[in-house]
DNA sequence: TTACTATATCGCTATATGGTGATTGTCGCA
DNA sequence: TGCGACAATCACCATATAGCGATATAGTAA
């Protein structure tokens, strides 16, 4: 990712923003070990189908999950574990990102340089 | 990232979101060699000032950059590096994904085994 | 057929936010 | 002091989208 154009630049801000909603989130961890149907997902993650059903399909769309018609249900699950990189990748910044925070907040000393 | 409760992923979630912006991550990426204060990035990316302004106290807030005021002028410089890999995992599953969907449009050998 | 279930989609509202121009605040210099 | 440059913020508009209830669609079984 030297020069990127503009395009492949939307496209990756495109592939951020799928996994920006807590409830595609939810859905992506509640897929980690297994596949589930709509129904499933619906009761696990305590809200409406409709927007199950909407949530899924942007997943499918960008290629986090794959949907297996069976019978009158519809299976998803995670088409690409590395997605799971990306998670634990934002875990791990996000931790020290708050550690460091606190430090300035917290810290009483202020050692080296304080304030933003 | 095992189990997380609903507070944690949606601070997961504001991390992605803060990435999901073309104009952010141009900014990311004009940062990557050298700091750079707000006029630099207003003509680099052409685009107003204010709109500059804007994402880059965005990009501080979740601790992407970071800013040293320098007379008049405000540098930012990149605060974590790692971000570069989110965007590297990002665009390495893109391609793989965007390969996946050609090879379901177009080929017609289907050589080994096909469709991920 | 008819009825039932499961999922996808539609229409809608409320909210969030990207973009802009104008303004404000701050610093450095004459 | 006043002036000019730079950056941050404000007020506003336009758009995107999460969420909901209602409806449509597809599969299954009687």
């Amino acid at each position: 990712m030297k020069a990127l154009d503009d395009r492949a630049l939307g496209h990756v801000a495109e592939y951020f923003r799928a996994l920006s909603e807590p409830l595609r989130l939810k859905i992506l961890n509640a897929l980690r070990d297994q596949a589930r149907n709509v129904g499933e997902l619906t009761e696990l993650l305590n809200c409406s189908q409709a927007n199950v059903s909407k949530h899924l399909a942007t997943l499918t769309r960008y290629g986090f999950v794959e949907r297996a018609a069976q019978g009158t249900s519809a299976y998803y699950r995670i088409a690409d574990p590395r997605v799971y990189q990306l998670c634990d990748l934002v875990c791990g910044q996000m931790a020290q990102h708050f550690a460091s925070q606190a430090q300035l907040l917290g810290a009483p000393p202020a050692p080296s340089r304080a304030r933003r």
